[in-house]
DNA sequence: GCGACAG
DNA sequence: ATCTTGTCGC
């Protein structure tokens, strides 16, 4: 299938953004939430797989997991993780019943306030939470390496955009953000909630390894025949 | 113009 | 993100 030209697809994202961005909410959660779904993808030749994981948020479990499979239509392009991501997340979740949204990648730490976690938000009016392994976009003051410790992303105007967040003893941060509808309080509570032993958010990294598990037998499937 | 740059 | 064993550091 040919689809449109990239930039194109950008200009429109573009347009689209402008758009979104007046719906867009920073507010306290209403309730606590019951299910959180925690999105990845990983790539294998021209395929994405785009994951999720449904999880009880007061039980501490994990309700179920799924994958969609597609071709890559879009190059990873800083900035535009949306058009290459997002699409997937979308159908992924249509249909489906949770409250808030953790994605692996930025939420307004970026250049344009529109994260992936944040353009989902949007576009699916749910809150959302970007948690990402690097920054984007932003400055924050460093800090030890002391779990617990947490450093504010500040943007270009001085606002705060996020926090550097420190969740394993003598490794770097990870940089969390709003994405919609939720506050800077909730966000670094709720994240803070969810880290176990390792550096990203137990339920996070469980749907990471998931993706690879299912980019795995896909591969060997393709091997047998 | 140069460099930085989520996944 | 991906290719990938050993190796360094905590
Ligand atoms: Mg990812």
């Amino acid at each position: 299938m040919i689809s449109k030209p990239n930039i194109y697809k950008i200009e429109k994202l573009r347009k689209e953004e402008e758009k979104l961005l007046k719906k867009f909410k920073i507010e306290k959660l209403k309730k606590e939430p019951e299910i959180i779904v925690f999105l990845d993808s990983s790539y294998f030749n021209d395929n994405i797989i785009s994951c999720f994981l449904f999880y009880s948020y007061k039980n501490r479990e994990v309700l179920k997991k799924k994958f969609i499979l597609s071709k890559i239509d879009f190059p990873y392009i800083p900035t535009y993780l949306s058009l290459r991501e997002g699409p997937n997340y979308i159908k992924g979740l249509k249909n489906e019943e949770y409250d808030l949204m953790i994605i692996d990648g930025q939420g307004i730490a970026h250049p344009r306030k529109m994260g992936i976690a944040t353009y989902l938000g949007i576009k699916l009016n749910k809150p959302s939470i970007g948690v990402a392994k690097n920054i984007l976009y932003g400055t924050y003051k460093q800090i030890n390496k002391e779990k617990g410790l947490f450093s504010e992303i500040i943007g270009e105007n001085g606002e705060l955009i996020g926090y550097a967040l420190i969740t394993k003893e003598k490794t770097n941060p990870i940089f969390i953000s709003p994405g919609n509808l939720i506050s800077f309080e909730d966000t670094l509570n709720i994240i803070n909630s969810l880290i176990g032993r390792h550096r990203i958010p137990e339920p996070l990294r469980e749907v990471h390894i998931y993706s690879r598990e299912v980019k795995r037998s896909l591969n060997e499937n393709i091997y047998n025949r």
